[in-house]
DNA sequence: CACTGCGGCTAAGCCTAATAGCTTTTAGTT
DNA sequence: AACTAAAAGCTATTAGGCTTAGCCGCAGTG
């Protein structure tokens, strides 16, 4: 019997692969195992569990997320890179939607678990694209929660088939994009007359 | 052996108290099936499938979720109403992390999938919203699916524990509104001179 | 050549969803 | 009151998923 010449990288590329091609929901251990021509016990010796699999698959995708962002915002600023940026993600998205299903429900168990890590380095692309507005320090955690609540959101609902017909997305995203923009230099003006009843403070609180 | 007196309703309302529990992840038929003082196998009585039972807790979630928005924004208008629903909407998610993670994930049959009818349903608070902003009848589609778009990404990431450590998510929430409310308000000026390469058209689609 | 360890394997256990077929309760009718 | 038929429970069983235990062979090393 030849070895598979298998090892962990191996395994969690293959699963990532797997799983943007029939869903995230349907990755097994069997058919990961099928995959990559061993029988699914064999799978133990190179990850811990389902659940290890699926959180390593979920840092994976969360670094080549960053990567492909970081990448699409260089050279530009302002709404050239936030568009950037957004266009980056959504396309990540929509072509690794298994890898990007992975990232998603999944519990952190603390500060220093290995994916809350990932998910504070794949945030730093988006702290680039506010650096072009006018935002003050202390606003910088609320606009970065803002940016991937926004982002996500619509990535999520999109590529779950949740707009009806699928017409004119590209449109709504556009829009979207151009909403934010606007908010966003629209903001340091409001900052100096608040509004809201709950006075934006100083948050000391990790960003992601 | 007396009965249990069960009916599909019952069931579906006691798979969503379990679910938000438990997590909707761990809801089995098996601990639905102990929840509710019957054996396994019963539940087949009133639901056709877990799928069956999931879409329906799903249902009930997004017409709880409508009324409660629709309650919220009573009597308010512009701003108001706009932080009364995405409140709602957020208090709505916290309180019950089961019932809507019953929500995502699932795939759209069809236009007339009864899952895509209430979800269609859930949006009407919001159009209610937006008719305080001066939207151009050809942009609501868009400006729907924004809001949903940016509240469904905020809900989510705070309900799964995205934000680390949790700190200052009420002022970031509240950041969060103040950022789309002034999007919403600076955007009739941007229309009349439009400045992305991709102007927004009529779309032809259903909202959602 | 012997040895050691990694990476495969089979076998088995447990959990879950789902179906089949039987039995009992319940409701409605005469 | 008795009968009937459907509804609602049950046990038993199948199929498939994750995971562990323990065995075996190949690779590289002294």
């Amino acid at each position: 019997m030849p070895r598979a010449g298998l090892d962990p990288a191996t395994v969690v590329a293959a699963g990532a692969d797997l799983a943007d091609e029939i869903g995230f929901s349907a990755l097994t251990m069997g058919r990961l195992a099928e995959r990559v021509g061993v029988r699914t016990p064999s799978l133990y010796k190179h990850v811990a569990s389902q659940d290890d699999l699926n959180r390593r698959i979920a840092i994976l995708a969360m670094d080549e997320a960053a990567d492909a962002i970081g990448a699409a915002i260089q050279g530009r600023a302002g709404r050239d890179a936030l568009r950037a940026a957004a266009r980056a993600l959504r396309d990540f998205v929509l072509a690794h939607p298994g890898r990007y299903a992975a990232t998603l429900g999944l519990g952190l168990t603390g500060p220093d678990d290995p994916l809350a890590l990932a998910a504070t380095r794949s945030l730093t692309p988006f702290t680039a694209v506010l650096r072009g507005y006018d935002i003050s320090p202390a606003d910088t955690t609320h606009a970065l929660r803002a940016l991937r609540s926004i982002f996500h959101g619509f990535a999520t609902i999109e590529a779950g088939g949740g707009f009806q017909w699928s017409t004119g997305t590209d449109e709504s995203f556009e829009w979207l994009i151009d909403l934010i923009d606007l908010g966003l230099r629209a903001k340091p003006a409001e900052q100096q007359a608040p509004a809201t009843t709950a006075a934006p403070g100083v948050v000391t609180g990790r960003p992601g």
